[in-house]
This record gives structure tokens, C-alpha cells and sequence, in this order.
DNA sequence: GCGAATTAGGTTGTGCACAACTGAATTGCG
DNA sequence: CGCAATTCAGTTGTGCACAACCTAATTCGC
């Protein structure tokens, strides 16, 4: 192979590539979430939640397709700032359901110009935003079908 | 508007299917280096390094696009494992020098068929890898670009 | 009904990402 | 030269992501 530079190693790899763009979608939103002082995941949570009203941990991790060591401990803040409540389900006692208070049902309207904003960021066009969205989509959907299976991948050391 | 479901509302949403994209690359990586023990941070951090065999600090955020704070204790558990070594420059006692050991530039050769258990993992066709590394290329470099200004970005309050 | 297996959520520990700050070394301006 | 501004890396503190583990509640087989 030829001796490549650092910055021309790294040009090619895709998931460089989005690694970079999430990180900086994530920096657009902070700034965008800043005046609320909600982090990007706590925005998904909550629009999750003003879409449903009350959602349990467990539907919550599913649509975010994050764990209860994620949801815990975000939902113990959102509760502490008073937007939503948790409480344990009458019918079954492991469950916790989440629900909106009236402040975080009203950051409803608050927040709403907030995807035009990001959009603004962006600079995509209509046209890339589709392409790029279809494609993520396919992608998730895909990766988390186990049609492709994990493969064994212990080292194998093998050389060049 | 319609009322949607909490699936509904975050399915058409970009930074969500990215986001999502992007952990599920991180959850492929994690599986794929755990036999080395290494994140894929670290990971990016050794490829740069095969490439360049000695970066400082400041250089190696550059190209990743990440902070001392975040590099400074990435470099220390390198450091710390025998991957890499730290040093004062003597020409420039600020600047901090990662060099390659032996053990991390043989790391190369073990290391380099990830990207081709990657790509198998994702069941990415030729095109589809094509366009996604396009587009986010594309839209990394524009967000780079601070001529797509930062806004004010103060709350508006504005109903719907 | 009772005990094993399962399920839901929480806890702990590690590491990344980033803001804000610190301190030392260097540069530049007078 | 001498000191203010800048630069580089490191530190601290917060929050997310995830693995591994824990406990309580429920379900299922018998």
C-alpha cells in the first residue's frame, strides 16, 4: 500500500463520516437546546412524549432504542426539573410509567420551531435531505434485522 | 396538525435516524475491537497514528475533530497500555508528542481487516456506501464552514 | 399454590464528548 | 527587554451510552 497521510487514512471511512456529522448535528442541537438547558437526548424523550402523553421506560427505550442505564437516570433529571412523572404501574408494579406535567407539555409549543432551525443549520436541500435520511433509515433497519449474523470475531493476528 | 404517534414523530426526523446510524456503527465497532479492548475512538486515534507514526496532541484533534479533554485521557489509557508514548516537544515544551511503541504499530497489521468485517456487517451495497459517504462528507464540511452563521439562538416563546 | 424462569427497571463502573477553567510555555508588541 | 496576549495540554464536572449486574414483580409449568 502506499504511505498515506493521517487525514487521507481517515477520508474514506464511512463511519468516520457519520461519526463526525452526529457529532456536529449533536453540537447544532446543543446550541438550539441551550436556552432550555435539555440535551439532545432529553429533546427525543420529550417529543417522544408529546406524541403518546405516557409512555413506560421499557416503550421509551424502544423507540429510542436506548437501556434503562440511559433512561434512568435522564428521566430521574426531567422529573427533578419537574416535566414529567414517574410512578410505578398499579396494574404491574415493574413497570414505571412516564408522564407529562403541564411544563413539559407546554415546552411543546416552545420548542416547535426547533427542526426548522436545525434544517437552516444544515444547508441541506430537499433533495439531500431525503437521499440521506432514506438511506440511514434502510441502514438502522437493516443493521438491527439479525438476518446478518454477528460472525465469531475473536483476533486472528493475521499478517498483511 | 394531525395527531401522530411517538413513532410517527420521530421517524421522519434526520438527526434521529443519524444518531441512531451512528450508534448502531459505534455497537458494530465496540463488538469487532472488543477482542483488542479498544473504543473506537482509540481506534481512530491508531489509524491516524499508522499513518503519521508521531502526532502532537493538537494535531490528532484536528483530524478527529475532538478536544484535549477528551483526547488527553484517551492518550493517557494508549499511554497506560503500552500502545503509545507521550512526551514533551523540546523545541515547544506545550506541545505534546504521541508516537507509536512497537506493540501499537503492530496493531496495524492485526487490525486491518476491521474495515471489511465492517462493511460486510452493514450489508452496504458499493452505491449506497458511495452516496452515504458523499452526502456525509457533503454536510460536514458545510457545517464546518462557518459561513451558515450561528444564529441567535435565544427562547422565542412563539406559540403554534 | 409453588418454585423456576422471565421481565422491568435501577445501579455501578467505564469511557467518550464537551464546556469551562487552569497553568505553563511561547509570542508579540511596546 | 518586559509584560500582555495567545497557545497548548490538562483538569474538572456534567451527561450520555453501554455492559454487567441486581432486585422485585410477574408468569408459567407442574
Amino acid at each position: 500500500m502506499a504511505r498515506t497521510t493521517a487525514a487521507e487514512a481517515l477520508d474514506p471511512m464511512l463511519c468516520f463520516a457519520v461519526y463526525s456529522v452526529e457529532r456536529q448535528f449533536g453540537q447544532i442541537y446543543r446550541e438550539l437546546l441551550a436556552p432550555w438547558k435539555l440535551s439532545y437526548t432529553q429533546y427525543l424523550a420529550l417529543i417522544a412524549l408529546w406524541n403518546e402523553e405516557t409512555l413506560t421506560v421499557g416503550r421509551l427505550g424502544e423507540l429510542l432504542g436506548l437501556d434503562s442505564g440511559t433512561l434512568s437516570p435522564l428521566l430521574k433529571r426531567l422529573e427533578s426539573r419537574g416535566l414529567v412523572t414517574r410512578s410505578r404501574a398499579a396494574a404491574d408494579e415493574r413497570v414505571v410509567e412516564i408522564t407529562l406535567t403541564d411544563a413539559g407539555r407546554g415546552l411543546s409549543s416552545e420548542l416547535d420551531d426547533i427542526p426548522a432551525c436545525f434544517g437552516e443549520r444544515t444547508g441541506l436541500s430537499h433533495d439531500e435531505y431525503l437521499q440521506l435520511l432514506t438511506l440511514a433509515k434502510t441502514l438502522s433497519e437493516r443493521m438491527r434485522d439479525p438476518s446478518v449474523q454477528p460472525k465469531p470475531n475473536h483476533p486472528q493476528g493475521k499478517g498483511k
